[in-house]
DNA sequence: GTTTTCATAGTACCGCTGTACTATAAAGTC
DNA sequence: GACTTTATAGTACAGCGGTACTATGAAAAC
């Protein structure tokens, strides 16, 4: 029975059974073993794939944020106005929230990292600040040119208005995951913050 | 040497050293011993005033709510001016940033229990919706004086704004949990969020 | 065709964790 | 003073977790 098979694929299906468990039962859940049955493997394969725990920790976290960044690549993508701040905006704002089950796994997963990362320094806590930082610079981007394009006040600051957007969205993402809001209110939310944006642009030239 | 102890301070005692260790190592690192050893006592003394480990949990989560909530009364009550909306405003941001030991523990245990709530339906999930909310209404409470008051400007939605202020704050001060925001930096992003709060309103009567 | 490599499986070990059982000496009760 | 309660300590146990060691059949290499 035993061809060949692709190594990085292998990998790869046993980060995603990684992930699934982790958002199914939290990441204190995941164990080799229930990764192992997740992938529908044994445990022996997993280890085989991955030396140690950590390592597959690792890569599971890694493929997360490549799978979101790319969500989120192919969302800007799709825009039928991409020059439209208030339309990229939109779309970034409703790629963070927990709306569906790929999001809602994905900030579930993301925030339980991140706890473990604040208080243990082994678990690299560089994608924590990169995968921010990247997006931020991404929308204070966007928010640059629109107020060049008069889109927004004069008056605003694209990089706090970058970092507000930020983490607002984070905060709202996580009142939903918590139970405090539906992802309809979370929205709203957002979509006021949106309109507060744009709706203090003094008439532009 | 067995004298009548008072079993609520005890109890007490125990739980502050749960979130100590939660603190210094991370929610999983909360073992029974690890807590003993952190409180001074052995693993039975422990044991004798909290029957289970899910006991111990859920006491020192309602410890950790209970005692951030007296800060937060506390600071209010020491307002020189605590009718100026601004004030309390300032008063809420700074409480809720983590720029002291007190407030980083709050924050990070804080959230790592609500992580373990989003997968774990045994842990009652109730705190961290009845927390929030009870915030989220006192904000929504302020700012709806402060409307009244020409404080803020009339075109915003007092409920909304709270929903705002409490989900930025959260969101930032866990930017600054994962290391991507020094608090100081924190700290800038929400003054800048009150003064457009504040600077939004038109000239009032 | 032989030998080596690869993908898979079985099993065992050691440490840690929550919990339970038992013991004991001091304090309170009568 | 006899007896009970209370605060503390010691120890044991069963389960689970990561990891390591060994085996095996099939493909690949030569």
């Amino acid at each position: 029975m035993p061809k060949r098979v692709d190594h990085t694929q292998r990998r790869a299906h046993i980060a995603d059974a990684l992930v699934r468990v982790a958002a199914r039962d939290g990441l204190h859940a995941v164990t080799l073993r229930a990764v192992a049955a997740e992938a529908g493997m044994s445990l022996n394969l997993v280890q085989y794939y991955f030396d140690t725990k950590a390592e597959l920790l690792h890569a599971a976290l890694l493929r997360l944020e490549r799978l979101s960044h790319e969500r989120w690549a192919a969302r800007l993508a799709a825009l039928d106005d991409p020059d439209s701040a208030r339309a990229c905006l939109e779309a970034f704002v409703d790629e963070a929230l927990p709306a569906d089950e790929a999001r809602h796994t994905f900030r579930l997963v993301w925030m339980s990292y991140a706890v473990l990362a604040m208080t243990d320094p082994e678990l690299a806590a560089q994608p924590f600040v990169a995968g921010p930082d990247r997006l931020e610079r991404q929308l204070a981007g966007i928010l640059t040119t629109a107020q060049s394009a008069g889109e927004i006040a004069a008056g605003l600051d694209p990089d706090a208005e970058a970092a507000r957007l930020l983490s607002l969205s984070h905060g709202v993402g996580t009142s939903v995951l918590v139970g405090q809001r539906t992802p309809e209110q979370a929205r709203d939310v957002m979509r006021y913050h949106l309109a507060r944006l744009f709706s203090a642009a003094p008439a532009h030239p």
